[in-house]
DNA sequence: CGGATTTGACCTGCGC
DNA sequence: GCGCAGGTCAAATCCG
């Protein structure tokens, strides 16, 4: 496929597998140096999911990157102790960022546990799960071999918990929200004091 | 000292 | 059946 500059890609990129696994289909944007189908492990449904995008958002905002491809799947395979699979239902989603770091601050705790050297790649893939004791979402980061300024981070399963840092960010808001509403309802429903 | 990271070993799936 | 590649575990090590 022709060689497409990330720069010139609309920030998300957002392609069910099917597109991928076509490539007449396929969508501009992508580098052709990433192996998706065995990132996805050949499925083909898709699954956009409010949690995907806020993801995807938020990475995107927190790194220097100037483009992101979103892909997603609704995976079958879970895989247990020792590499093995299991059958289940778990969305992946995975990203292309161009940043200098390899871990994209995306608002979540992530542990690492894991790194292995992968085929045709130079750059080793990284395996984090999320520090959040009931979460078990995990995420793989890896470098592209052929432009090294870009990074792929697939994420597995969807958090059961809110983001941390949109929390921490959000919660003066919502206090500050809460406070002026009760500053209004009191202006117009009557003569009570605030304090 | 506790949590995070590193790294080699181990396990499984898949292609030949 | 065998070898390879990918994914995970867990002990050792690092670091705040």
């Amino acid at each position: 496929m022709e060689s497409q500059d990330p720069q010139n890609s609309p920030p998300f990129l957002f392609t069910p597998m099917s597109m991928m696994q076509n490539p007449n289909l396929e969508p501009q944007g992508l580098h052709d140096d990433i192996d998706w189908v065995s990132l996805f492990s050949g499925q083909s449904n898709f699954l956009a999911d409010a949690n995907a995008m806020m993801e995807c958002a938020s990475s995107s905002s927190s790194s220097s990157s100037s483009s992101c491809a979103l892909m997603a799947e609704k995976s079958d395979k879970e895989t247990m102790k020792g590499g093995r699979l299991r059958k289940t239902t778990r969305p992946r989603f995975a990203f292309q960022t161009r940043s200098e770091d390899d871990i994209l601050d995306d608002g979540y705790r992530w542990r690492k546990y894991g790194q292995k050297a992968v085929k045709n790649n130079i750059h080793p893939r990284s395996y984090y799960r999320c520090t959040h004791h009931t979460c078990n979402v995990k995420k793989q980061v890896q470098r592209l071999s052929k432009d090294t300024s870009i990074v792929v981070t697939t994420y597995e399963g969807i958090h059961n918990h809110p983001c941390e840092k949109l929390m921490e960010t959000l919660t003066p808001l919502l206090r500050q929200m809460q406070f002026l509403s009760r500053l209004a309802s009191n202006n117009n429903g009557g003569p009570s004091s605030l304090l």
